[in-house]
Parts: C-alpha cells; sequence; structure tokens
DNA sequence: AACCTTTATCGTAATATTGCAATATTAAAT
DNA sequence: ATTTAATATTGCAATATTACGATAAAGGTT
C-alpha cells in the first residue's frame, strides 16, 4: 500500500498532518528560517543558501507553498518569497491547546 | 534518490523537521487527540478508535514515541500511552518565535 | 500447563518522497 | 530579436512510508 487514507480523518486532523507533514523536512525547515532570517521577502538567493539543487529547492517551495507556510509574489523575472503568519498561528494555536489540555490531567 | 542529506542542517533544524514528520499523518494526529480526548493515560483501545489494522496503529504508535510525542509505560500486558508534553512546548515554542518574528517585518 | 489478551515485529506490496539532470518558461536587459 | 537570469516542470532513479497478514513475545487467567 503506501496511500495514505484520509478520508478516515476529520477535516482538522488532515490540515494539521498536511501542514507537518510540510515542515517534516529539513530543508523546509531551514527555508523558513531563512526567510526569517533576511527579515523580509526574498526574491531569489534561496537557491544559493541551501546545499540542493535549484530544481529540489523549487520542489521544496512547492510544497511549503500548497501547505500555506509561504507566499510567493511574482516580482519581475524573480519570485517573492515570503511567511504566511496564519497558517504558523493555526499550528500555534493547535499545540497550545494541547499543552492546555495536558497539563490539567494528572498521570504519568 | 530519496535519501534526506539531514547531515547539511542544523541539529535545530532536524529536530524540528523529525518531530513535524511525525505529525505528519492524520493517523497520528488522530492518535494524539485521542489521548487529549480521554484526558488520561490510556492502556490498550487505541487500536479500537481507529479504522486502521493493528500493526499500523502500532507503527504509528512506535513513530510518535520514537519523535517524543508520547509515551509509553508498560502496565501489566497492557501499555499504557500517554503525551509527553515536553516535545509539544518545543513545537509551541518555535512557532511562536516565527510569529513574533513575522510580525515585526513588514513586507507582503 | 494451556489459553487468552495485548502489543510488537517481520515480510512484503503499493505508493510517496527526495534529489537532480535536462529542459521549459518567463521576463528583464542588451 | 537575442541573450541572460530566475524559477518551474518533466522524467527518472533511489529510498522511505504506509498498510496489513502472519507470526512472535509477554503477561495475565483458568
Amino acid at each position: 500500500m503506501g496511500a495514505t487514507k484520509t478520508d478516515h480523518f476529520t477535516d482538522q486532523q488532515n490540515q494539521i498532518a498536511t501542514i507537518a507533514k510540510a515542515l517534516g523536512h529539513p530543508a523546509r525547515v531551514a527555508i523558513i528560517e531563512h526567510l526569517l532570517k533576511v527579515n523580509a521577502c526574498i526574491c531569489g538567493d534561496i537557491v544559493n543558501e541551501l546545499p540542493l539543487a535549484q530544481p529540489t529547492v523549487s520542489q521544496h517551495l512547492k510544497e511549503l507553498k500548497n501547505a500555506g507556510l509561504i507566499k510567493g509574489n511574482i516580482e519581475g523575472n524573480a519570485i517573492c518569497y515570503c511567511i504566511d503568519e496564519k497558517t504558523f498561528e493555526v499550528l500555534k494555536n493547535y499545540f497550545s491547546k494541547i499543552i492546555t489540555t495536558v497539563t490539567k490531567q494528572n498521570c504519568c
């Protein structure tokens, strides 16, 4: 097999899984961190920052974009990428809720 | 290829990616949510809650455990699973920091 | 002991992901 | 119009993941 059974789970479960999966690769985490470091939208130079070939980086950017973690605006012949805050807030809120719920429990 | 080049990235990047990857599957998100819902450590009954066969669930539990997202204590002939708060806090703090950094920027 | 219950592991098939060379696309610059 | 620069797409090989049947392991029950 190998195909994930998405239809058996709730929309929220699938949403969290999709976003988390997009961050489930160090190259994509590194891309996010680079976008943070330069403290601005970045047009170009992402490829030079990573130890990966251009098509590979392009593919990772695509996945981050599909997951809603980054936005890409066409800016002349380059593309301007930046972080999409909203999606990170979805994650933060989700994990905050988990932590709050767990702390109320008293086992283990 | 298909092999991730973990050695080219920082320890933190690999750590976040590993944890995120473990949550990158709806079944594993569902397991976490079930552990939250029952509001206690749970011995058994995880398999019955999921639309997956027992070996598949066991495998998912193993991955969550490897990533440090859950803990498993042997309790007689059953195993008692519960959420490992610390790892979720790592995620929450990481995303909080990202959001704080992004909000300071003014682009896009 | 023999049996049952629970969870783990093995083996394997189907599918997905990763990475890159080659090539295509797009738009600016000459 | 040609060239140059930046990014995307295609195609493919290597590897990883997902799922499950069969089986094993561990501990309780009778």
